[in-house]
RNA sequence: GUGAGCGUAGCUCAGUUGGCAGAGCACCGGGUUGUGGUCCCGGGAGUCGCGGGUUCAAAUCCCGUCGCUCACCCCA
């Protein structure tokens, strides 16, 4: 029987919206949209499809199998977008002398990743994406972490649910030079760092002896990088030949915590230099939010990528940006039980056509004028397509939460009136059908407010 | 691609020395023919993931297979 539902269900990964999901989903979208814009970006969007070499040219042949992939009928390769930034690339360098500058883009585009699903990875969903383009200013860095915490506050989070953990991969690299890594074996490190607290301790260290060798101790390593804060970098760089050369990066980086003070942020953020990133492009500021328990994935993850630009445009562009998935969000947010719906409010009013008595013509003519007229007027109004006994209909409005129910029966056949009854005040009266067609936000209003 | 756990009604699950498949929620109907969410009564619904084996008898034991979940690889 229910034979479709069993033997083709959703893909895996993917998943199906009812309209209950699919409210959550849209408040939370809405209110990622909101902040945008609260903080001066602009919305903007790309084709879902996309040549694969888009992603290869960057990434290298590997992430093929990372990613859903197409050929069409001209032979082209294709691929379902699995992240934004090539595709924001590609737009703002076709445009680049015209955009003024800088550029503050957003977008919450649904995107495919192919890989094996598990908690809080899915391989199609959607990802909320801020960028600032066009400016290597320390404040675009601390405004793409303030909107970052105006989002998560505004969805009901606080600073006893998350933090946003600062880091910058430059400093991160000052501190493994002076411990003896080679700047070769950097990105490495980089990526062995990224994966630290995900790996058991006996792989990490056996990868760590393989990529860096054993003459530079993984815990080591990963105690200096636990400064509490940045004035410490001094004492463990203090052994290092070019200490020196650290110094601007340590006064933008200062700059950045300052314009975090400067916003009134920084309850909310967590110096942190265990956090790097693991993707390769990053150029400096890195972060990503964390719940406190530290009981999902990483909530979001963003920096400074001053280099990228140029590898798709050719022209040289700082940025800075973030990404903020709805999978690992939504699970936090369900378990701190803050999850809101829009789109399912109940309608305005609900009309009930009552039996007629025998002899007497139905109404449900008027039922349907009074319908459409409040529809007209911007009034959400239904009705049920059969006519049932009134205590029914009454039960459903009821369940509904409607603000108001308009009876239509045969005193409207007699004289020309229904009763317009205010579910909240349980005040009802009756009014001319003429005077509701004629004005219904004036009947409905005042019979007990909208 | 690797490893582990789990598959019984739409949902959450119960169902052991192998003996006729159940509960709650949800849904639908009714509670004396024109006004409320609670409450009461009733109803539909499942090839117990699928296939094979053992047995007089399998949701239950064995083998296989598919699916889901979680972890690893990867993390944009």
């Amino acid at each position: 029987m229910a034979t479709v539902a069993q033997s083709i269900p959703p893909v895996k990964g993917t998943r199906d919206f009812f309209p209950e999901d699919f409210a959550i989903l849209r408040w939370l979208t809405e209110t990622w949209r909101n902040t945008s814009r609260r903080h001066g970006f602009v919305e903007f969007d790309g084709p879902t499809l996309e040549h694969l070499e888009l992603y290869t040219r960057k990434s290298g042949d590997e992430i093929v199998e990372q990613l859903f992939h197409l050929t069409d009928r001209g032979g082209r390769d294709l691929a379902l977008r699995p992240e934004m930034t090539p595709t924001l690339a590609r737009m703002v360098a076709a445009r680049l002398g015209s955009l003024p500058r800088p550029l503050k883009w957003f977008c919450i585009p649904r995107m495919f990743r192919g890989e094996r699903p598990q908690r809080g990875r899915l391989r199609e969903f959607v990802q909320w994406n801020i960028d600032i383009l066009g400016t290597d200013s320390p404040t675009a860095d601390a405004e793409c972490i303030l909107v970052a915490v105006d989002a998560l506050r505004a969805l009901g989070l606080t600073r006893d649910d998350f933090a946003v953990h600062v880091s910058d991969r430059r400093l991160v690299a000052a501190i493994l030079a002076a411990l003896g890594v080679t700047s070769e074996a950097i990105p490495a490190a980089f990526d062995l760092l990224d994966k630290a607290e995900r790996l058991p301790g006996d792989e990490l260290a056996r990868r760590w002896g393989e990529s860096l060798g054993t003459r530079v101790d993984f815990a080591r390593v990963w105690d200096a990088l636990a400064m509490p804060d940045p004035a410490a970098l001094r004492g463990e760089l203090s052994k290092s030949a070019d200490a020196a050369a650290v110094d601007p990066v340590l006064a933008r980086f200062t700059a950045v915590l300052g314009a975090i003070q400067d916003f009134g942020i920084t309850e909310f953020c967590k110096f942190d230099l265990r956090v790097v990133r693991g993707l390769a492009y990053y150029t400096g500021v890195v972060f990503e939010a964390y719940d406190r328990p530290r009981e999902f994935r990483a909530i979001l993850g963003g920096g400074r990528y001053d280099d990228l630009l140029a590898m798709f445009g050719g022209k040289p562009l700082p940025a800075v940006g973030f990404g903020m998935g709805d999978a690992v969000l939504l699970e936090l947010l369900a378990s701190r039980q803050l999850t809101r719906a829009v789109g399912l409010e109940p309608p305005e009013v609900f009309v009930i056509e009552a039996p007629a008595e025998t002899g007497v013509a139905g109404q449900g003519g008027t039922v349907r004028r009074i319908l459409a007229t409040l529809r007209r007027a911007g009034i959400a109004a239904e009705a049920g397509y059969e006519v049932q006994a009134v205590a029914k209909q009454m039960k459903r409005a009821a369940e509904r939460g409607v603000g108001h129910v308009i009876f239509v029966g045969d005193e409207t056949h007699s004289r020309g009136v229904v009763a317009v009854k205010n579910m909240k005040s349980g005040e009802q009266r009756d009014v001319a059908v003429d005077a509701l067609l004629a004005d219904p936000a004036g009947v409905i209003g005042g019979a007990g407010g909208v």
